[in-house]
DNA sequence: CGAGTGGTTGACCACAATCAAGACCCGTGG
DNA sequence: CCACGGGTCTTGATTGTGGTCAACCACTCG
């Protein structure tokens, strides 16, 4: 089992870091508890099925057969969805590790745009391709199960947020999760660099650009974090997290 | 197959509906596309499984582990969660049909509290029973897949209706959501009774009570709806549904 | 170096929250 | 049968947070 995560973790250096692989959820997807020799076989398949979209450019829209679900090797992607008369709401940024598409299994049909907010680049494992998958190793499954049962914990949170908290608790919130997410993949949780701009985080946060310009500034103030444009270090994460209110 | 779902939604007619049970999602989970004779008969030996909640009982609370997965047959059930200080939002109202506690399999753990609105019964899966039941039935997984897929979906739309709407189009949302809801069920889309208090709908939609009693007398003058306390009868659906910038 | 994009700050405003009071409804007990 | 009490719903007056509009700044890139 740790031979196998090798083969498929260590790729090559050029186009896979070693960080972003390791937690990859692709390698996730690849190294269930029970797999066996035939199944890493069949993941190193997959994993071949690589590609690479430029920042600013889409993955999919809304509307449109879902052709494949995806995992971000490295790079940032935002997914949203929008009223009617076109004021839209972010419902995630996805960095390296996270899975793509989950959502729209149930009926083929994209219900999110994707966009990329820098490069790119992703495991990309196309419907047909992962119904044969899943038939071959049942673990797979049980994988995309685990995935999307977080995915709806963290949307979860995000209605908390958007339905209860005020503008200072959606920012804090934003930081101290963000954070921990670059942690957890092995980058700085101190100092970071965001891939979005202002107005993006207040269509994630539910308030307006403004509003986010204001609440950093002042947070700034206040010695929570450095504020220099998309730079920001974390100063004083644990009054940060209380105001969070998580 | 067709003689397959008869014994399974054929019950009794004392303690399950036609109409509750054809569309539950146990019975849903129980006739996936390639079931067999075999899987059937172990279907019905879940199916049994029942629990009775009476009204204002929690089903289950935060942070404590997971022991069942549920399909609701009868009766409303709310999931909630709440910030450090307690404010809480309401994460969805669940009626016939509707699963609940899949978003907790990944770690076991409960991340929302649920409580009945009003005398409710389930079909009540026990974890370690799902873990066999998922080995002798495939498609079983496949089903939850579905299940939870829609579920994120569904939380993106709360996502969008909290983060951009007004007042007026949360409330317009609600009222069409659930009209919708309950003529898939079988129900009259026309004219339901309300199984939330004005406070819990305030809580589902990011506004408080005053606001949604405000919104609703609004809609009565207007002529969309007609409001008498828990009864509300749909005049103008297609004005409703513009209102609702779905 | 100038144009353009993204970020910041200020003044003002509006939508919904808060605070408050009263109406309605239903169950309970005299 | 009516009176009482508590919860839910409704409506009004006032306030405040965050939105809108506007101007300016700062960094980047051609």
């Amino acid at each position: 089992m740790n031979a196998q995560s090798k083969k498929l973790t260590v790729v090559s250096d050029v186009d896979c870091n070693a960080v972003a692989c390791r937690n990859c959820g692709i390698c996730r997807l690849g190294a269930p508890l029970d797999s066996t020799e035939a199944d890493s076989r069949l993941l190193e398949r997959i994993a071949k099925n690589r590609r690479q979209i430029k920042r600013g450019d889409l993955l999919y829209r809304i509307g449109e057969p879902l052709k494949a679900i995806y995992a971000i090797r490295y790079g940032t992607i935002k997914t949203y969805l929008s009223t009617a008369d076109g004021r839209s709401q972010i419902t995630g940024f996805h960095i390296a590790g996270d899975p793509l598409g989950l959502a729209d299994l149930h009926d083929g049909v994209c219900s999110t745009e994707a966009r990329a907010l820098e490069n790119t680049s992703l495991c990309e494992i196309p419907i047909d391709h992962l119904q044969l998958l899943t038939e071959e190793i049942p673990s797979l499954r049980v994988q995309l199960t685990q995935l999307l049962s977080q995915e709806v914990q963290r949307l979860q949170g995000l209605s908390l947020l958007l339905g209860k908290k005020t503008a200072e608790e959606r920012l804090a919130t934003f930081l101290i999760t963000l954070s921990q997410r670059f942690a957890r993949r092995g980058y700085s949780s101190r100092e970071f660099n965001l891939s979005m701009s202002r107005n993006e985080i207040g269509t994630y946060l539910g308030i307006v650009e403004e509003t986010v310009c204001r609440t950093l500034a002042r947070f700034q103030d206040d010695g929570l974090i450095e504020n220099q444009r998309r730079l920001i270090s974390i100063l004083d994460a644990d009054r940060l997290a209380q105001l969070a209110q998580v």
